[in-house]
DNA sequence: TAGAATAATTTGACCAGTCAGTATAAAATG
DNA sequence: CATTTTATACTGACTGGTCAAATTATTCTA
């Protein structure tokens, strides 16, 4: 019964997330996820706290899942350059699943300058991120192919690229362009990891 | 006459960005503003045709001041690393108004997925920031200082490592780190212009 | 130029609608 | 039958936008 339990929240934040995805965080209301979730209104307050108590989790859940598959995709090449373009590939999975992760992930940030809670579950979903750009550049500095003198700032910076390119792509409105978008990402990390200034 | 009217926008306009900024876009209200701009309630709906029309023309107007300072802070100097360095110093200009504006460009990019618009008058100011890069990278090509295949995907890339940096640098919420963030910046963009890969 | 007439601007009460959260009743479960 | 879970009605608070009345500025006229 805490099985079931835990398979409604499940339910509930999957369909939170399709309402956020399709109408946008400051208009979702609780009965759009009832809704989406195809259960009355009154579920979703017994099975959380309130509104706050739903995103939280909701940014929680989904972050943790992607850094998962990004981590995974990663342990599954030997090379630094071969981590490095899988972990791209992973992060430009998709022109429907990015639009839809980075529509919402938006909404969250403009939400953090008055939610602490977002800001706390982003910071840990950062750590994760920067964690993965560490592991990547110190072995392609063993490796001989990356040249950085901070490991942590070029983390921090390979950050930057890929959130700076995904928000672009994403204003452009433009399937079409993803894949170049992607490309170009690639090359520019690669840029910042290999030249030896 | 029509004068009055144009400073009675302004004051709106500078009421409701203090308004944004203070409490987020989708809980600001025309009350707010009016209260900003120590005005009543009804001034607003007068000059403009709804609260969609006060915020975009205070998009517009941001984005434009914007532009402008960053392309007047380039014109003052000569040589590409000059323009660079003073680009990414109006950029990063101090961490009260960074703050300020990111947050509210943040709630503006959140909006953009259901608000044409925003999106329409987003994408003039990407066409000028890009402006601004191909200006830089070109002298900088021409003064054989940079070595970079693709003028327009190196602009781009500009954008992206600002944007990321200063995404990343308002959610670490620490003042302190916005000089470090801004030199750090820096540094990439010219690893990114400098490497002849 | 006084002051009436007209136009422009400002005010704030009001309306119709929305929503989060609560209370409570009904149903399912075991 | 007792407990958990779900459905629904309700409440209180709030909002965008409207509008008629009040106020202020401008123009006209004698």
């Amino acid at each position: 019964m805490a099985k079931k339990a835990e398979q409604r929240r499940q339910q509930i934040l999957k369909a939170a997330f399709e309402a956020v995805a399709a109408k946008g965080y400051d208009s979702v209301t609780l009965q759009d996820i009832a809704d989406y979730a195809e259960v009355s209104k009154g579920v979703t307050n017994y099975y959380f706290k309130n509104k706050v108590d739903v995103f939280s989790h909701l940014l929680e859940w989904i972050t943790t899942r992607i850094y998962e598959k990004e981590a995974a995709s990663i342990e599954l090449k030997e090379t630094a350059l071969g981590k490095l373009e899988a972990y791209i590939d992973q992060v430009f999975v998709s022109p429907e699943e990015n639009k839809t992760f980075y529509s919402v992930y938006l909404d969250y940030l403009s939400q953090m300058k008055h939610q602490e809670r977002y800001r706390q579950i982003n910071q840990q979903f950062y750590e994760n991120c920067w964690s993965i750009g560490r592991e990547i550049i110190t072995q392609g500095l063993k490796e001989g192919v990356f040249h950085v003198e901070d490991v942590e700032q070029s983390a921090i910076s390979i950050r930057s690229m890929i959130d700076g390119t995904l928000i672009q792509w994403l204003m452009s409105q433009d399937d079409a362009k993803h894949a170049s978008y992607k490309s170009h990402c690639h090359q520019s990390v690669l840029r910042l990891l290999r030249a030896s200034s």
